[in-house]
DNA sequence: TATGAATGAGAGTTCATTCAT
DNA sequence: AATGAATGAACTCTCATTCAT
């Protein structure tokens, strides 16, 4: 009978999942609000009303992914301690990419609503980027104390390093460009981090 | 009665501009959806029908305030030529900063529309970055060929000077910080520029 | 100043005259609730408030219409008293003809609003029919009675020569067919009367 | 499955006829302009939303009611073909009154927007009345070049005709009257072609 | 008197949610 | 559990009417 029970409740969680990832697709590429239950339901090929007993409400739904979202993203970045060398931050930032690109439409439509409803940024994504963000910031911070780096407000250079991380990407979080492969993703990574150490500027005798 | 034409003229234009402002300040508060003509009207404190003596749709106010937003973005750019020195980098994206500070609901409603729509990304957005980003490619592709500079891909790197510049004002785009002071904005123009062209490592016997 | 006010009532009633017009041309054209008076104004090229100082209401306009269908009629049919020879019987349908097509967008608007307000059909347009035809009713009665006629039922009778009279300007009534020549008109009122009388059977010895 | 499947269809395509044949009652009453979809849904006893889960628009709404009553008509009709009897032409006629009366709100609401709507009139309208009059236009065409019928317009005498037959039943097309019996319409039929055949003077020396 | 901007009641329509089957 | 018809609140938009200028 238990067997029973648990075999219902892991269909139960599957077709979750399934609804949840038809949703954040959905949710992705028209905005919570413009999307429509209807709509989902259509995605799944199931009826309106099934939603109804996976999720009490279209709000419901969002929250669940908004949560998805950010606890892949715990579950799937390393803790780096500091300090940080070049190879860690790089690795850092390439997680980060393969976060966002594995759970595309969670990320998508959790950055779409954070963008305007802050409870949802400081709830599910403030956290989030202080993961990826703090080690680089404690790691600049050290580096200015110990007169390596130029005296810049490491908070400053920390938000910095973020956009130029994500700009690569924007189109792709959009969902007019195809997720960058591997090779490139390295490579946006490197470059980040190459800028923000040396800059463009050839180094020498010039 | 030209007179009286012309007054009523200004008066029609003025109205309108009012109605522009409010939408274009509910409209960046909770999204176009979002956001409703009672709403609006009652900002304004006028009948939701008299929105409709000024545009013709709900809709329509979300162009106007897109169309707003591109031209007053292209009326303060200044064009410079490359090439370019520090100086002139770090002016041009001082008068972004002052462009998107300016005019704050209309940059964050059409930022925020261009998210989901490509159509408003294409036809209102695209240009004006490539406005502010064209002298800033062509000037890193230069000194690239030149020597001066790291071979690194110059859309990329354009890229990330993007990133960089909108990092430190993402809060002020979504509303929740007060804009920057005419030094913070120098402060993040010259930093951004900086770190582009040297990153953050010292010079010298490092 | 009798003379200045007179000139001003002349000039007011013209006006109302003026507006009446155009009101039931669009009225013709769109029917009383698909027309607005922001239409009619434009077509007379005043403001829409203007209205307001000649009618009181969309409705009073309407009415107003109605009113001098009516009395337009009344003026122009002959009364002519029974016993009628053909020609009698054959100049009131070409009088009745002509009132129709003189009056084109008054009539139609009245035929347009009484199909579905019994009232205003009560009111403006059975009175009128009756004029018409109450001569003709009396008429072939008189001649059932005097064994001239075939021993139909004197109403019915009447209702089809009402019915074979209207047919052919049904189009014209409906806006989609021009108004009929002088000729054709008589045309339709002999071949009704005709018809009515001797069918269209060749006589003789058959 | 299947069972329960079409049950539900079956269920569904009687509710839309439940649905149309409430929305020709009213709009045969008001006109399509002046019903309201709150007055259909309230006549039906269910609430405005309802309405769209069978109709996309009121408009829709329209078009399946003229589309109903163009069908109907169709069915019913026979198409006799020429040469017609006195017997044919009336049973033609009876067929149409048939028509008219079993489908009054829907022939109602067809006649009153064909007369606007010249695109109604002639998608809905003018195919369904050639089918009845056509027949009696070739009838009266043949006869005159047998030179049985005086040499009228057959055009404007099959114009007459279609008045003569609609005349007494106006009223109840306008729904101020009863339909009319069985033995009325035949009465109808037989008047109207009796007088087209040989009017109402009583012939010579029989 | 003429104007046309302002008004707001009322219309059509959408869609998240409920619930009988 | 699954269904999808029913619901009705909420939204956008229209337009007859008013009124300050």
């Amino acid at each position: 009978m238990s067997d029973r029970t648990s075999r219902r409740e892991r269909r139960h969680a599957r077709r979750r999942e399934e609804i949840l990832a038809a949703a954040a697709r959905v949710f992705a590429a028209k905005g919570y609000r413009d999307a429509t239950i209807a709509e989902i339901a259509a995605a799944l090929d199931i009826a309106d009303g099934t939603l109804y007993n996976y999720f009490a409400s279209k709000r419901d739904l969002l929250l669940a992914i908004l949560d998805k979202a950010r606890t892949d993203a715990q579950v799937l970045f390393p803790l780096p301690d500091a300090p940080l060398t070049r190879k860690d931050l790089v690795s850092t930032l390439v997680s980060a990419y393969d976060v966002l690109v594995d759970h595309l439409p969670f990320m998508r439509t959790l950055l779409m609503e954070a963008w305007t409803d802050d409870t949802i940024m400081q709830h599910y994504l403030t956290g989030q980027m202080t993961y990826v963000l703090q080690p680089i910031a404690t790691y600049i911070r050290a580096r200015i104390e110990a007169g390596d780096f130029c005296p810049v407000d490491p908070v400053l250079a920390t938000q910095m390093v973020w956009g130029m991380v994500l700009a690569p990407i924007v189109a792709v979080l959009r969902g007019t460009a195809p997720p960058p492969s591997a090779e490139q993703r390295r490579l946006y990574a490197e470059t980040a981090i190459d800028v923000l150490l040396d800059g463009l500027r050839v180094r020498g005798e010039q």
